[in-house]
DNA sequence: ATTGATGCAAAAGATTTGCAAACTG
DNA sequence: CAGTTTGCAAATCTTTTGCATCAAT
């Protein structure tokens, strides 16, 4: 699924719940699509505003919540003081580890974890939603470049 | 290990940190301990103010950050927009599912889910600080009382 | 006495909202 | 046209911080 087709689902999605598809959401999307990077709201405005400069802070926080409640976008809480997001098209599901030595999320995913999450959900008699899992971690000198914390950390 | 106890740990854990013991932490430490409940810091003040109007705000918020240091309570992002706590001595680690129909906050354990964890993060060359697993659940009707969702949602 | 801790109020951030104007279907 | 969506600024909410004062060691 490239670009175009993952823009396309947005708006599809977007319709499908009885909403209007606009210029600054389609401009939303494309930028969201574009970057693989883990984005909070003020980035993602600044992202936006590079290639439109009608696309407004407002927006962009109500369309970060559209695409989330049509899972098109996940958010995620790194502990830095805002919600970072990403999308989640054409991918499966992965979990994140974020090295509080140098900042750095890094994605992983682990099939039978998937497994074991969706099971006790199911066993405990729910239906699961969706599902985050975090890892705060510290990296090792192999696996990591030694940067200095990045971000204020809480 | 009773309230005592664990309150005794704080006090140690905070003067090895080099911190003094003053009479608003212990006040914190003693309502943190008596609850078991989810708290954020706002309902944490509320009770603290309850038992002695000595406490602030402002040593609320830095009571949470210290206990959090020496890790004898830790906080968990549920998405109503403030972080939330629980004291974590005297029971082993637990994950948590959040139910979106009527916002309880379930704990749940499981030793396989744990050494898988642990597993991937050193399969992946990192030291595990800390983990939280939130799954965002819907409760099925035998398991839910049907109440309301609570609080806001986002 | 020293020095960290507290309370207060102000500041800082992130996110939400009211409303008139602009745009979509 | 009718009804959404937008931009703006103001409002809200949570958390942090500066600073004079207080209290623990």
């Amino acid at each position: 699924m490239d670009q175009q087709d993952e823009i396309a689902v947005v708006e599809r999605r977007l319709r499908e719940g009885g909403h209007r598809w606009t210029q600054q959401r389609r401009r939303i999307a494309e930028v969201v699509f574009a970057t693989h990077e883990h984005f909070n709201a003020e980035e993602l405005l600044a992202l936006c505003r590079k290639v439109d400069r009608r696309v407004s802070r407002a927006t962009v926080y109500r369309m970060i919540a559209a695409m989330e409640a049509v899972g098109v976008v996940e958010g995620l809480d790194t502990g830095d003081g805002s919600r970072r997001f990403e999308h989640v098209l054409g991918h499966e599901h992965h979990d994140h580890m974020i090295c509080r030595s140098c900042g750095r999320i890094v994605e992983f995913s682990d099939a039978k974890l998937e497994r074991q999450k969706a099971e006790i959900a199911h066993r405990m008699g729910f239906t699961m939603l969706r599902h985050e899992l975090k890892l705060v971690v510290e990296c090792n000198d192999l696996a990591c470049p030694g940067r200095a914390p990045v971000g204020k950390r809480r």
